[in-house]
DNA sequence: GATTTATAGGAAGATATCTGCCTATAATGG
DNA sequence: CCATTATAGGCAGATATCTTCCTATAAATC
């Protein structure tokens, strides 16, 4: 839908709101299987539907700088019997995102609206 | 079903021919999507139902002593971005327990009735 | 021969990530 | 204001293994 940039959708909202709630809780780091079940816990009716928009959004974000994420030492996760986990952490952009867009409620957020990168 | 001791059922007997056709190939080992994939392809019909019956006969197979089997280096599912694989090998007496059975051709079929253990 | 009992097979889902395709929609350009 | 264009989101499926629940059936028992 030809993205403005600088610019948070809600689900990247939701899902930076959620991780730094997380982290708050000592959680530093997050996986996207966790966070979808997360928000589908908390917010009822979002389905993230096979979770790939929720997978897409995770790479857009890394990608935007918001967030950032490393492999999970793959031996741990053949210990724990279970596929391995790419790590995310909410980055010092991301979260300057969020405390500036949430301000600005409504569909598309505006988050570096005074000087980042934007118009 | 109750199964009668030292009797091969139908879909043990394709995994293990099918396990020894790839050995003729110089695959040594297989794992079980991938003798999943060579059923379907092979056998029409033969469904698996989201290859829960194939894991539960490859599992039965290996405490039979028909399969061994060892994980594969997590480090080589991680570097080619998948999930780790549980790799099999037919045993000696999984391939004595095929040509014997072979011979009699009907459902259930008795491998060891020459006195291994069976009455 | 009928009942009991064990177990094989089917259906579904958990675990985790990713890709491709198609559509809906927002932002831009004229 | 309408047409173009880029992209977010939904749907589906690939990759790989395993578990639980239920049903169907074969073997053993009486």
């Amino acid at each position: 839908m030809k993205r403005k940039p600088g610019t948070l959708l809600p689900l990247e909202t939701t899902i930076l709101e959620t991780a730094l709630g997380l982290r708050r809780y000592g959680e530093e780091e997050f996986h996207g299987f966790a966070i979808a079940k997360e928000i589908a816990a908390h917010s009822e009716a979002r389905t993230l539907t096979a979770h790939g928009t929720l997978y897409k959004a995770l790479a857009r974000m890394e990608t935007a700088g918001l967030l950032a994420s490393r492999w999970e030492d793959p031996a741990i996760a053949a210990e724990e019997g279970r596929p391995r986990r790419r790590l995310y952490h909410v980055t010092g952009l991301g979260g300057r995102a969020l405390s500036t867009a949430s301000t600005t409620r409504s569909s598309p957020q505006v988050y570096n609206h005074r000087g980042l990168a934007a118009s």
